[in-house]
DNA sequence: TCTGGGGTCCTAGGACCC
DNA sequence: TCTGGGGTCCTAGGACCC
């Protein structure tokens, strides 16, 4: 069964190639074709590399302190991981993306997928170098454009497009699919731990059975697949074969939880302290969920040792509570996680990270209004809180976050991450972007 | 001394109801 | 008193993504 290749879908892939390292590329010039990195929260390990940092070897997700003087003996520049950076730079792009197709999903941070099928009648291939030119004159970001006839074939063409330097960052594996052999001999270059929705546990299962590649898993039985990889991954062999199954979702689902959670600069053995982080991730966690008017039913709250520190004692728990009446009101929240880390917290413990998870969310106004809780003035105290909370914000949003807080986070904050390379806000804080000269 | 954070989806199994 | 089957909802755990 063969479908010809002008009655397919295109989907495009556009992502950034190496994202941080590229927003942080933008304002410092200098650092164009020399090895940069940006490293996680805690300046913990590497999760961004230029391609000169690949070419020294420096791995994926490895741990800082690891690598720090090979870093300092190749003149490697260091970044702390600046979100409000990146996530600014991002819209940006999404919103120069967004005006070369009227179908388009931002999938990631960095990546989105756009349906071109209507621009079949040009040369794709060019229409794509023209949207990587724009971008990369309107925003600084250089991006890679993979397409295909589902959105897991357009990743892979994302990947192929990379290494090719011919390509020039644009490869489209629907060329191909009027001569199969040709394709086949593509996917045999992609490994089956490479292919969208196959992780490393699947990776390994697969390789079990001898399948190491993308074109030995595409062929392999759908009965079997379903079996070893349920659904989801017989979805990923479909769209191996060209037969599309997740389609684009132009309006982000909505969302089901929030998590804000941390590791500590130091580790923290004291309530007191890890109080104080429940109470400040709990707080910004309510300042998201108020941002998108949302509610939320449950409170949960987790805490951990370092489990890299084998000889260290080693303790991990988390805890939900239901809430009576959802809500939005830090206070109460606030409230919950205590009663929550007095449940959990043990004394004797060298604590690595807490956090706190806001679920059963629900439209702020969706719900009904209660009928006891207007008899019983409930109401008109909801109303003072909601004054209450938007005034915050607001000053907050005025003059930066924490310029009123709640007492419970702490002041001095010791426990906190470390970040010492972050650059700075560039785009989204006039002081800071003084130190631009 | 030093190893990230924030999400989603699927499945199996148990509780409960009729 | 005992017996059966089917449906729904919830939760925990495991997989994945960037």
């Amino acid at each position: 069964m063969t479908v010809a290749a002008s009655s397919l879908p295109v989907y495009a892939l556009v992502d950034c190639n190496n994202f941080y390292c590229s927003c942080e590329r933008v304002f410092r010039p200098d650092l164009v074709n020399r090895p940069v990195v940006v490293l996680s929260n805690n300046d913990g390990c590497v999760i961004a590399r230029s391609n000169e940092a690949k070419t020294l070897g420096i791995p994926m997700g490895a741990p800082y302190y690891k690598h720090k003087q090979m870093m300092e003996r190749t003149g490697t520049t260091v970044f702390s991981s600046n979100y409000a950076l990146y996530g600014d730079m991002s819209s940006r792009v999404m919103q120069v993306l967004g005006s070369f197709s009227p179908d388009m999903e931002v999938y990631s941070i960095d990546e989105a997928f756009l349906r071109l099928d209507g621009f079949r009648s040009r040369d794709l291939a060019r229409y794509a170098q023209d949207l990587r030119g724009q971008v990369a004159q309107w925003t600084g970001i250089p991006v890679s454009v993979g397409m295909g006839p589902t959105r897991t074939l357009a990743k892979i063409a994302g990947r192929v497009g990379k290494k090719i330097p011919a390509c020039e960052g644009v490869f489209d594996i629907s060329r191909y699919w009027d001569t199969p052999a040709a394709v086949d001999r593509i996917l045999d270059t992609v490994a089956a731990g490479d292919v969208w929705g196959v992780g490393r546990r699947y990776a390994d299962m697969l390789a079990g059975h001898r399948v190491h590649t993308a074109r030995q898993l595409r062929d392999m039985p759908d009965y079997w697949v379903r079996k070893h990889m349920t659904v989801t991954g017989l979805h990923t062999v479909l769209e191996l074969r060209g037969i599309s199954c997740m389609d684009l979702d132009a309006a982000p689902a909505p969302r089901r939880s929030i998590v804000s959670s941390r590791s500590f600069g130091r580790p923290v053995e004291t309530y007191a302290e890890a109080h104080e982080a429940v109470a400040d991730y709990m707080t910004r966690a309510a300042e998201k969920l108020r941002r998108e008017s949302l509610v939320a039913h449950t409170v949960g709250v987790v805490v951990r040792t370092n489990s890299f520190k084998k000889e260290e004692a080693q303790y991990s728990s988390f805890q939900t509570r239901n809430l009576a009446r959802p809500t939005d009101y830090t206070p109460f929240l606030l409230q919950e996680g205590k009663a929550l880390l007095d449940a959990l917290f043990k004394e004797g413990y060298r604590y690595k990270k807490v956090g706190v998870m806001l679920s059963g969310l629900e439209p702020k106004y969706g719900g009904q209004y209660n009928l006891l809780d207007c008899m019983t003035g409930e109401t008109d105290r909801d109303k003072a809180r909601d004054t209450l909370m938007r005034a915050t914000d607001a000053i907050n949003a005025r003059f930066g976050r924490g310029t009123v807080e709640f007492a419970a986070g702490g002041v001095k904050k010791e426990w906190q991450m470390r970040q010492e390379f972050r650059s700075p806000h560039y785009t989204t804080d006039w002081k800071e972007l003084a130190v631009v000269r």
